[in-house]
DNA sequence: GTATGCGTTGTTAGCGTTCACAGTCGTGCT
DNA sequence: AGCACGACTGTGAACGCTAACAACGCATAC
């Protein structure tokens, strides 16, 4: 009877001794080296087996200089839009055969990005994904390490690294489009926090629209994502002669101009259409279903991997990326003809 | 002027020179031993500062057997619920000194589970936090490995591994009694999907409630979280006699019961109350704004990882301990006493 | 028969850190 | 003076793995 040596986990050395090979073997065997006989890679793979032999991923990591481990900074991912993409992005890199390793940031500025990502570098991940929707965090990637790839998500372009992010002034058009189609005269609109890029493109792409239509562009009304920032917006707009369609920057705080309306006795969309933007589960079945422009965060989460694997694997001085991935427009009640 | 050596990162070696120390007393500076002369700490900080030096935290980890890693294993992160958890966690554990590793599963039973945690445990996590909602996955807690510190959130009592989670049931008794205390008659559920353990103990408070009242207890029905699942759910009641409350196990849902009734003119609060569960954002804005339980996600974060952490650092074989967070009930618009 | 080559395996030396142990020095005691 | 003891520091060996090189056997070629 085997004398068990010891109760830790047994190492590659172990498994070798029960195989009657040196551990480089197994090594070899681990790592799919070409040049080793099948009868001596069977027996290594049974002795692996019994054994329950797991390899040290740490150890290889130490001596391979790669982690495979991903850092992902992200900011506020109990909103929909982030841990969507977050979400998204654990999925693809599992797949790609990487670990993630995730930083939330309560407030992102530069310093906050700077640190998350020391504190990642600190962890020798081989790359991070920053999830940095507003302008600061946008500028925190210029002083990212030099050396460590990196992709953007919602990151606009400054700074040199590759970034991935969903057309949003495309999505304001479309938005804003359907509207004018509709008939309405015009379009208001309750922006998100002007520090959001995301928030930007969205009001760009409704401003950009408006003007090549030829119609007046009102004065935007800010919000900061929230419902009540939403609900304090309608209230003003119920109270102005002339709405009748609102472009919202996210769903969010359309629920929020939506519950306003319905306080006030304004119709929707008998008397003013409703837009807003994220298409997330529940904006179906408010009152009444929204009309909305849907985001793919699935298609951006894998995207960024895509990008950031690709910028590990191959030399590292690889060309900076620009992924856009397109809006899709989502009819519902919100929004009819101007009567 | 001093040869920059190799491009490489600086290590413990390289500050030993600067300072003019051996290796070892650079380890005891960064480990805060206690008998190092200030003078000699002093001079190796200031060269750790000057070369820049990060400490190689998988080497360490290799020696140490500590990864200072914890790995997290959850289940459709999009959710409200899940999200805000994970969330929790990964803020306390960063508190901590930890790093948090997560894995996300789109289905969650007991091979995922158990894939799950033998992914994480081959990365060396030194413990993991299992959000295990389903009954399906606190089963899987049975086979995890015995000697992987280990706990669950949500997760039952079955196995034997620490628990943290919220009252359900308190949470539903607090909702039933209160529409009791409005004079109903009784109260309707719509319920979680049967395999959700959350589900349950919001029904068995419900249940329990009514029992102890005397009241008749109506066949629930059944959901699935989703809006359109209380959205089915709602025109079935808003069909069925003598319907004048209804406690929902989740908020999204209650948002799909609002809207069917609101399509069948059934009017609430005046002729239905609703209240829900969870508190999520919105639900502050629903058309009428929604009576709820609210769960303190960042308290179950905290807790869990207090747990772990504590099983951790002391010795391995603490007991299984049990933490039970109360939920807080918020009264708003969608219950009215019944007239 | 020796040279050349390839397929296969083993040996050795790291990766960057901590741990165990062994020094060195100065102080206080007998 | 001699000794013990504490404070401080250095040396060597791990941790578990992969990379580089060396060595072996055997087939093929000259």
């Amino acid at each position: 009877m085997a004398s068990t040596p010891a109760r830790h986990p047994p190492v590659m050395a172990d498994v070798a001794r029960a195989a009657g090979v040196s551990h480089q073997t197994v090594s070899r065997v681990l790592n799919d080296h070409p040049n080793v006989r099948p009868e001596t890679r069977t027996r290594v793979l049974t002795a692996i087996d019994q054994l329950g032999y797991r390899r040290n991923l740490l150890a290889r990591a130490l001596v391979t200089k790669h982690s495979r481990t991903l850092g992902v900074v992200s900011f506020d991912t109990v909103l929909y839009g982030p841990a969507s993409t977050v979400y998204g992005i654990e999925r693809a890199a599992r797949e790609a055969g990487y670990f993630v390793s995730i930083v939330s940031l309560r407030t992102i500025d530069r310093a906050g990005v700077r640190d998350a990502v020391d504190y990642l570098a600190g962890q020798s991940v081989d790359g991070v994904v920053v999830v940095a929707p507003q302008r600061s965090a946008a500028r925190a990637l210029a002083d990212l390490p030099p050396d460590l790839p990196a992709v953007a998500v919602e990151g606009g372009h400054s700074g040199d690294v590759s970034v991935v992010s969903v057309d949003q002034a495309e999505g304001g058009r479309l938005a804003t489009q359907h509207l004018l189609d509709l008939g309405h005269a015009t379009v208001w609109h309750v922006s998100g926090p002007a520090d959001w890029m995301e928030a930007e493109g969205r009001a760009e792409g409704w401003r950009a629209t408006l003007r090549a239509a030829g119609r007046p562009v009102p004065e935007p009304l800010a919000g900061d994502w929230s419902p009540r920032s939403g609900y304090e917006a309608g209230r003003v707009l119920a109270g102005t002669d002339g709405v009748t369609a609102v472009f919202v920057s996210n769903d969010q705080m359309a629920l929020g101009v939506l519950r306003a309306f319905a306080e006030r006795g304004v119709r929707v969309p008998e008397q003013v259409s409703v837009v807003g933007f994220d298409d997330i589960p529940e904006s179906a079945f408010f009152s009444p279903p929204l009309t909305t422009v849907g985001q793919d965060f699935g298609a951006v989460g894998r995207r960024s991997i895509e990008v950031l694997v690709r910028q590990i694997e191959s030399s590292r001085a690889g060309p900076r990326e620009r992924f856009v991935v397109p809006p899709r427009f989502v009819a519902r009640a919100s929004t009819a003809p101007l009567r």
